[in-house]
DNA sequence: TATTGTTATACTCTATAACTATA
DNA sequence: TATAGTTATAGAGTATAACAATA
């Protein structure tokens, strides 16, 4: 099975397969499987986001403040495990493109409540098509109990995994 | 539940769970939990390596090394996704660390075979231990079966992702 | 004194183009 | 013409420190 058609250098890429390598005991390392199941499932994301310029940090800022309209940056930023002080260039962006929208708060003159424009809500409408062909493509590979399982031992790994933490 | 000794401005953090926050269709994509639970995976596994100065991807390499002595340097940096022109700076610190070495090959003027050296091979000894510690942490989460149904979802999400692909 | 948002900055990862020396 | 390794570089993503305004 050597049938690519591989431009030189450019597309970098492999020189195949060859003779199987040994991963070692990396075959069987949570970490090392997870990672490479993550880069997998993001390559497919961003291709299929290129066209809207939209990157996944961003598509999930847009969902929270959908589902949460009013909060405050340091809510939406620590629900998503992004620091506050890199949120706010990602903000920048979104509410410069019309998507999203700082409104000043009432009771505290520090604060910004965070929303969704029209044109933000609009778009994550077409996003949730893009989204759904891109999970159905991965669900087709595992089942539907399959994803449902995956998504239980998921939560298990992460709940409670605050990093700085127990041994 | 808000009993955290916070330090201010340094430890950034978060402003703690407040009314949880709704995540919307993210709670269910696949894409979303698997980040989630690398990162945490990969927080875990960098704290228990910080002593040691290794990074995932040098103890991958040390593994692949162990394994299959004498590759090429595309070889082992195409079997761990890792692009030949990054994994060049990645082995230089390897050898001056005296961990890896690089040898010439007789057939081929121009490619280099890969091998631990004693010093490497020692300090991969010690690492396993520090592995074995880090995934028993999480495996206690999920437990040997979930285990091995989560690496069987995973792989089955992995292979054939090659990325550039169907749809 | 602590918190919200911000700026500036640095470090790691990853990605692309282009080169060399061999094959 | 293609391949192995290399260099230089640019862009994300992520991290820390420090500040202003406000609580």
């Amino acid at each position: 099975m050597t049938m690519i058609t591989r431009t030189p250098d450019d597309l970098d890429e492999m020189s195949e397969a060859d003779a199987a390598i040994d991963l070692g005991p990396l075959s069987t390392l949570l970490g090392y499987a997870l990672r490479r199941a993550q880069v997998t499932v993001f390559n497919d994301f961003h291709r299929r986001f290129a066209a809207e310029d939209i990157r996944p940090a961003q598509y999930s800022v847009l969902q929270v403040l959908k589902h949460n309209p009013g909060l405050r940056q340091v809510q939406v930023s620590f629900a998503l495990g992004i620091k506050r002080t890199n949120f706010v260039p990602l903000l920048d962006t979104l509410e410069q493109r019309g998507l999203a929208e700082r409104r000043k708060v009432v009771g505290d003159r520090r604060a910004f409540a965070l929303f969704l424009t029209p044109a933000g809500a609009a778009l994550l409408d077409r996003l949730d098509a893009i989204v759904a062909a891109h999970e159905a493509k991965f669900v087709a590979r595992i089942g539907a109990e399959g994803k449902a399982t995956l998504l239980g031992l998921l939560t298990r790994l992460t709940d409670r995994g605050c990093d700085t933490e127990d041994d």
